[in-house]
DNA sequence: GTGAAAGCGCTAACAG
DNA sequence: CTGTTAGCGCTTTCAC
């Protein structure tokens, strides 16, 4: 903190001992609820802590013992999927002591080194990493210096746990309930994957194998039919104008991700075809904003509230015992139909 | 950080000096670009800090000096209209040595304290606060304690910046756009406010007024009404609910922000009214929602970007000088005109 | 059950 | 220009 001209000075562990006629020892054996302390001192502390309004330093705690303070990496704010986890963290955290950060725009290698590495400088207790692309042996790395817990990325280190949503299983479903109303000529529209690695973790291609596979079992494998370019709006805008411009367009769009499924709904608008009645569309991730009656669109729900529940226990439990092994929690997808799926004409 | 078994320990100021074979102060100052370092003595620093890939514990300088740690609390993650406010922070800083933090889920006076005193606790160098709810008298003890400077709050405290649109104008433009296009029976949806002096400070209140003033300064003084709700998507449906079993229901509602107008838009759907045809519909804030074709709401822009960036720039020029007096900067909003808005029937 | 004392990694006086 | 020294506020042995 900055100092003020002099005035107020911030109230130490000192100024507590001083008024409650105890050591300091004693103060932060009463604050950290540790062993050896009577009655008597816990109630005359605590008077005097409440009386003098003090509140731990988390930077010199830093420097002996654990700053309850836990990092949230966030690839990007915008994407309304992620707030659905950050709830399911902070919910989490609500009873504990603990004090979550995030940081947001991580998308690239680079940055994410950079944010993790200022997290780790500040000390942070854990780390929770939302859709990291960072080379998996950064990732370790990175889990044998502070606890983490890796969101949205199907790898298999020991040294950190993992939380993920079944997405091979989701796309499935989705290309089940197409086909189910009657589509043959399903197109799906992939986020662009080149690195071997991360074809392997990343969400986006294992949705992607999921549509190829449930085609296949559907026996609509001669239709399969792939646009490959972002999950962003614009890349679903994009993916949606390769598609129309086939010799025989799909009757249903399933993108990848809901952000792609609004950018797809844009160019169609632009054609002038309806939806669902020229096409129909369906999403993935279950964004608030896919429930709006003025979108209504089809889509998996990951159920992100939970995700986020679940890594935040996961992360105090490692926090707690380091030797834990690594936890690998899959959670199941559902479909959620709306306005935007319906029969091909 | 949490010790590891043993596993490489943090290098330490002390590594980096004895590997240059200097003392810490040495590094110290090297790194700080402080007075009295010689070029030799600078290059051999950078080596062994290079060599032992050395970085600075933010936890024991805060003890001392800065911690390079600013943080932001955010109302809400899910109002994309914060993430454009986001950017423009993150835009500002990218050049420094700063590392930006934020918070989310701050709805109340008791969140919002909590957030703020964990900041403080963990040495944050300066605070940027969005939209915070708190008592005015609150917000003054915090900007005493660490540089401050607020968003969207028009406050006139000596002891933080305040950066703001012009609700007020902005709300007036938007009346001015719909009386223009022949309308006459303009509705408004404000978010309910009760609290007095929040009254006069907060944006949602100015808009309101902006609303009045203007809808007087255009004659249509008799038609004003107003439903009162809450700045919510929520907030929104039920406001257009209330307004459209108005005996003389409008022919435009311009609601005061735009998750409002999405709202708004649920219930006209639902009602099978179409969009502007029988009901035109604004909103406020442009969020990046706004400009999707699917939606293309007609809006008032707040340039959150320079909002962010303007308010980084201030925040960093009062770290380094704690006398400089309070700036009140206020932008100009302009009126985006999109497809939800039309001349009435 | 309780407290004195050492020290975490860094910065700021102050001598040299 | 450079190094020695004394803390910052807390936790942690380790005596008592």
């Amino acid at each position: 903190m900055h100092q003020q001209p002099a005035t107020a000075r911030r109230v130490t562990i000192v100024d507590v001992a001083r008024q409650a006629g105890v050591s300091t020892t004693a103060v932060s054996k009463v604050l950290r609820d540790a062993y050896g302390t009577s009655p008597h001192m816990r109630s005359r502390v605590r008077a005097a802590v409440d009386e003098l309004g003090y509140r731990p330093s988390a930077a010199a705690r830093a420097l002996r013992g654990r700053t309850w303070t836990l990092g949230v990496m966030l690839p990007d704010v915008r994407n309304p999927f992620f707030a659905d986890i950050l709830d399911g963290v902070g919910e989490h955290l609500d009873d504990t002591e603990y004090q979550l950060f995030m940081t947001s725009g991580c998308n690239d290698a680079t940055s994410e080194a950079r944010v993790t590495e200022a997290m780790i400088d500040r000390s942070m207790d854990g780390l929770i990493l939302i859709a990291p692309v960072s080379p998996p042996a950064h990732l370790d790395r990175l889990a044998r210096t502070v606890p983490t817990v890796v969101i949205g990325r199907h790898s298999h280190s020991p040294r950190f746990d993992t939380v993920n949503d079944d997405d091979f299983t989701g796309a499935g479903l989705m290309v089940a309930h197409l086909a189910g109303l009657g589509h043959h000529r399903i197109a799906h529209i992939e986020h662009h994957e080149t690195d071997r690695i991360r074809l392997a973790e990343m969400p986006n291609a294992l949705r992607a194998d999921g549509y190829r596979h449930a085609m296949h079992q559907h026996g609509l494998g001669e239709h399969i039919d792939i646009a490959s370019t972002t999950y962003t709006r614009d890349g679903g805008y994009h993916g949606a104008r390769i598609l129309l411009d086939r010799k025989n367009p799909p009757t249903a769009i399933f993108a990848g991700a809901d952000v792609v499924a609004l950018g797809v709904l844009d160019a169609l608008t632009e054609a002038g075809l309806s939806v669902p009645g020229d096409v129909s569309v369906a999403g993935y991730d279950n964004i608030t904003l896919a429930g709006f009656r003025a979108i209504s669109l089809t889509s998996v729900d990951q159920a992100g509230h939970r995700i986020g529940s679940t890594a935040a226990r996961l992360l105090l439990e490692r926090i707690t015992d380091h030797t834990r092994p690594a936890a690998q929690v899959k959670l199941s997808p559902t479909a959620v139909v709306r306005g935007t799926t319906g029969p091909p004409r």
